[in-house]
Formats: C-alpha cells, structure tokens, sequence
DNA sequence: GTCTATAGCTGGATAGAC
DNA sequence: GTCTATCCAGCTATAGAC
C-alpha cells in the first residue's frame, strides 16, 4: 500500500472514530482499526496521536469548506445565508462533519496542539462567512454599524454552540434552530421597511449603540 | 472524614480536573489526587467516573443556577439579559465553571450517563432564562411572533458555543462577543421606535415570517 | 513502508485489612 | 468509610524483523 494512502486512510480513521466514539475514544488503536491499518502507523505517519487529530482536523475543514465556497460566494442577502446554515446543519450533521470541529473545540482545552489545528479551522469557516455578511450589511440599514468580522465569528461560534446543543437535546436543538431561522426574519424586516421607517430605525439603533 | 465531606471533595476534585486537564484528563486518581483522597473512593460513592462526573455537572450548575436566580428574575429587558449574559462570562468564566458544561457537552456525545445529566444541566438554564425572554418579549413588538422556550435553548447554545469558541480563539471570541451585544441592540432599537415605524415593523415581521 | 512484539505506563475496578 | 494492594485492560511509543 501506498504510503499517502495510508495517510489517507488514517486521517479517515480518525474522523470516523471521533464520529463513533468522541475525542475520549481516540486513541492509536481505535483509529488504526478503523483504518484498517497497524497501530504502530500512526506514529511513523503523524509521530503523535494528536498531530494525526490536527491534521484530520484541517484536511477535514479544508474539504468541507470547499464544498460550500461556491455557495458562499453566491450568498447575497441574510436569508440566503439562513438557508445555507440549515442546508449546512442537515447535511453535514448527517455526515457528522460538524460534531468533529465541535468535539475538537472542547479538546483543544488542555491540548496546544489540537488547539492551534482548530482555530486554524474555524478561521477557513469564517473567512468564507465574513465576505457574504460584509454583503448582506452594506445592501442594508445596518451598514457601518457591525463589523463583518466579529460578526461572522458570532455567527460561526453559535453555529457550533447550536450543533453541540443538539447532539445533547435533538428536541431542544431543533427548536433553537427553528427560532434563529425567525431572528434572521427580524433583520430581514427591518431590511424590508419603507425608506421612512427604515431611517428611524437605523437612527434609533445609532443612538441604542452609542448610548 | 465524614462521608459528605468526601463526596463533597470528590465533586470538587471532579470539577477541577475538568478545568484543568478537559474531559479527556478526567480519571479516578486524577480526580482523587485533587480531591485530597484515595482513587477508590470514586468507586465506593459515585459506583464509576462516569457517574461522578455526571453527579458534578449537576451539582455545579444547580449551585451556579442558583447565584443568577434572582437576577435572573428582576431582568426585565433585552439590554439587561446581554448584561447578565457579559457578566456571566467575565466571573464564571474566571472560575472556570462554564468551560466545565462546555466540555460535558462534547463528551456527552458517546456517553449516556454524561448526556443525560448535560441536558438536565441545560435545561436548569434555560428553565431561568425563558420566563425573561418571555417578560422581555411580552413587552416588546415581537410578542407572539416569538416562543420563549425555543428562543430560551438557542440563546443558551449560543453562548456555549461563543465560550467554547473564545476558549480555542480568545480574540476572535471577544470580537464575537461583543457583536453580541450590538445585536440585542438591534433588537432593543426596534423596541424603542416610535408607534408608526413599529407597527410597520412588526406587520413586516409578520409576513416574512409567514411567507 | 509495514508489520510483530513488547516495554512501560496509566486507568478502571475490586478484595480485603483496618 | 477509608485505605492498601492488586488484577487486568488499554494505551503510547519504540525496537527490530521483513
């Protein structure tokens, strides 16, 4: 066997078994099983079991980002942006790409290694994120009073807090899915309000900042 | 030592290893070594690791649930629940105690004993939080158009989510953060617009989120 | 590049002395 | 109720055959 392929089939291995088993279940046996792979691979490969996390984790993020670039790119208004989120949660947690970055997050805790891989992937989603909200922002009332940056953070840090949530209380989850999908109404609303009320508004909500 | 007392410290021990070392750190000695006592106590008291760890999640947030109560219930408006929600992360945070529910959430994921005791956690949150939302929202142009309980779970895992976040990524976290709160603005600015841009608002609302 | 074998360690869990 | 002692399982990491 090839020796990428045997990297390959690792970083898989790993994915899966976070998948299967959590961060907790990790371990050079419980990955190199599912490889199909000796145990003692991971170590000539990756030299640690948790440098073959990172890596996973930024092959993983890589990939996933890629699939929704185009996407994102096409992404004009909050709606939209909306609409890709729940395509995102459906598809994604299905093929349980979310709950990884998620379970990385609680890992990187007491791990600089894992937690440099997963800031490092957070920043590929919000990368992508923060041109599509810098859009939507300058076609609206709200423009100049958010930072798309800080913004997209936001939005990909509830996004996880989201995910995670429903991993615990699927009943509880979806019904906070269903109430983000309203609060991106709201805005969307107050994009959609004639001129007049629109430049109340946007007053209102200059004073409301800076007060 | 009486037998509470080392319960008690056992609890202690639990919560701090998970602070320190993350889920993953968590075992029998290393809890027992921070707790001041022997690794078969754990067994003895709690039966498994597990248990102890759920029995910990429980205690500590009933008792952290039990800090915010009354602010929680004089909290009247949007403004003074992102107020609450700042300085639950800048003190509980400090000590650590939200990191805590953080990582139970991601071991919960291949764990039945943790996610039963992390969504119980959960749902002592949102149990305080949904009747402000519900105060918050009755007084406002949104009522009916929101449900507090729905609204209650996407704000807790949120806030999850941002804690989780600002752990791994402490700049983007506080970027993130305080968009937050320019978003309840947002929502605060609506509140305060006069009778005419409201109603417009509001009918507005309606119809997006009907259609 | 991949395997087997194994050293050395840490963890869960229990038996039994006190 | 607490401790010591211990068994056994599973883990990381390496040495060395192929």
């Amino acid at each position: 066997m090839a020796a990428a392929d045997t990297r390959d089939r690792l970083i898989a291995g790993a994915l899966e078994t976070v998948r299967e088993l959590g961060v907790t279940g990790v371990s050079a046996r419980t990955v190199a099983t599912r490889a199909g792979v000796n145990q003692a691979l991971v170590f000539y490969h990756f030299d640690s079991v948790d440098n073959l996390l990172a890596q996973a984790c930024l092959a993983e993020s890589t990939a996933r980002v890629a699939v929704y670039r185009e996407r994102f790119a096409t992404t004009g208004s909050l709606r939209e942006l909306l609409a890709v989120g729940r395509d995102l949660h459906a598809r994604e947690q299905q093929g349980g790409n979310v709950v990884v970055l998620a379970h990385m997050l609680a890992a990187s805790h007491a791990n600089d290694t894992l937690r440099a891989a997963t800031a490092q992937a957070l920043r590929m989603w919000t990368a992508e994120i923060e041109p599509v909200l810098a859009r939507v922002l300058a076609a609206g009332p709200l423009k100049d009073l958010f930072d798309p940056a800080a913004l997209a953070h936001a939005v990909a840090a509830s996004f996880i807090g989201l995910e995670l949530y429903g991993d615990v209380d699927p009943a509880a989850g979806a019904l906070a899915m269903g109430e983000l999908d309203r609060l991106g109404a709201l805005a969307e609303a107050l994009d959609g309000l004639g001129p007049v009320a629109r430049k109340a508004a946007r007053a209102k909500l200059g004073k409301v900042l800076r007060g």
